[in-house]
DNA sequence: GTGACGCTCTGATCCAGATCAAACGCCCTG
DNA sequence: CAGGGCGTTTGATCTGGATCAGAGCGTCAC
């Protein structure tokens, strides 16, 4: 962790942020949205942008939470395991996420990044500071927060009442929406996780992933575009499996 | 922080909702936590206090999002449903909790009371407007806001990876915390929910929360009070039961 | 007091998904 | 381009909790 950081630091220089923010592709959906031009100015100086490499952990349970961060690029996964090694994932995130605004001092959940990506480290304390004196991005992490209340909300009926099929129905459609709000690719849409991190998402086992993602596929309902990507064929099957609406 | 006596002072010139501001029993754990006699005075006017009959609804899923509400007194819970009638609860709510702030206009979850209850109602848009102008609220909602999405991300972990002993462990502990925490009693804890409720909150039948709770009895963990509420007998078991930490 | 309804409890059986086991395939690396 | 390892798939079996069925039991209306 320590070594890390040390690495991130030094990729994180003053000009680079200038020129990143310029050019950020999570601009329109993220914390930064609602900036004007003194406020993007006052914002940059407390902010340095770090690349993460596949795999990386932005931050453990357990540890001091002295940043927040917005992604800008790339997918990372929140999760929550338990004493035996159980564990759930709570969410994937995507490029205008912001991750890491804790109730208290201690982060409560892994982070870890599922591609190459990049984020924009915020210090709390500062961070803290700007809101205060920015009401109106108070108010736009406010919105933002209630966003991830209400998608955490559609995740405990995922995971307390759906079956296989329509945990997997939803959790493709969940994800090609958001990343089609975003502006990725939907068709085909990237699953840059594994089978075992689709399974502690859903709260099902590798095998039942598998086997049902088959099926899908053996339905005509989604093609499997090796095992990092699907393309969804038919909508409305697939919106009728996943039991919502 | 005003002086306390400027506060009554200016309390006891005003009307009903003034008065229970003077002896709202949740204003330690609310929203109004911070605000001084200033703020105090401006909040109160955008209130309405509404009191609940058992099993009243506060809102509906697809109501229009007209009001964010203050519970006061009582408990109340959150729910969603699917359109076969599968219902999942999101949680159950003590005085304190904020309600309804969501992410667009429309609500998309059932409100109800399951005691009586006491809430303070205010307009959406001039919440919004008092927000703008006390950063410190919105901060302080934030706060709350990010309480609320470390306890959906603990339900989260209930509902996928945890066994039926494991989840109905989890929850009374979690619900005698929580009590705690607002001074109300928890030795017996009061459980106004039914079975049901339980398990649409555990992601269980009602046959396995009895069942369950029966076997807690049985073990002598828990002592059932009625149906309506539990005694704790052993708190490490319960907590060793629980499956977390 | 008594009937009845709604909630709770208990027992018997069933099944969706877990677990156990064993290939398969696709990158890597040497 | 052979070998090894990890992620994925597939098959066989098992089981925790669901479902089905019915019996208490409290309380409320009359």
């Amino acid at each position: 962790m320590a070594s890390m950081t040390s690495l991130h630091a030094f990729c994180a220089s003053r000009g680079d942020v200038a020129k990143s923010c310029r050019n950020c592709g999570a601009r329109e959906f993220n914390v930064c949205q609602a900036l004007d031009a003194v406020q993007q100015e006052k914002l940059l100086a407390l902010a340095s942008r770090l690349p993460l490499a596949k795999r990386d952990r932005l931050f453990s349970a357990g540890d001091p939470a002295r940043y927040v961060y917005n992604l800008t690029e790339g997918m990372v996964c929140l999760s929550r395991s338990l004493p035996d090694g159980r564990r759930q994932i709570l969410g994937f995130l995507l490029p205008g996420d912001f991750i890491g605004f804790e109730a208290d001092d201690i982060h409560r959940r892994d982070a870890e990044a599922l591609t190459e990506a990049k984020v924009c480290r915020f210090e709390r304390a500062a961070f803290d500071g700007f809101l205060r004196d920015n009401p109106d991005v108070a108010l736009r992490l406010l919105q933002m927060a209630s966003g991830d209340l209400e998608q955490a909300a559609r995740h405990e009926v995922l995971l307390g009442r759906k079956t296989a099929v329509e945990r997997l129905a939803t959790f493709l459609l969940d994800l090609r929406d958001r990343s089609g709000a975003r502006h990725l690719r939907t068709h085909p849409l990237a699953l840059p996780m594994t089978r075992g991190e689709i399974a502690d998402y859903t709260g099902l086992t590798i095998e039942t992933v598998s086997r049902t993602l088959r099926r899908l596929k053996a339905d005509e309902v989604i093609e499997l575009v090796g095992t990092g990507a699907v393309r969804v064929l038919d909508d409305d099957r697939l919106e009728r499996l996943s039991g919502s609406t």
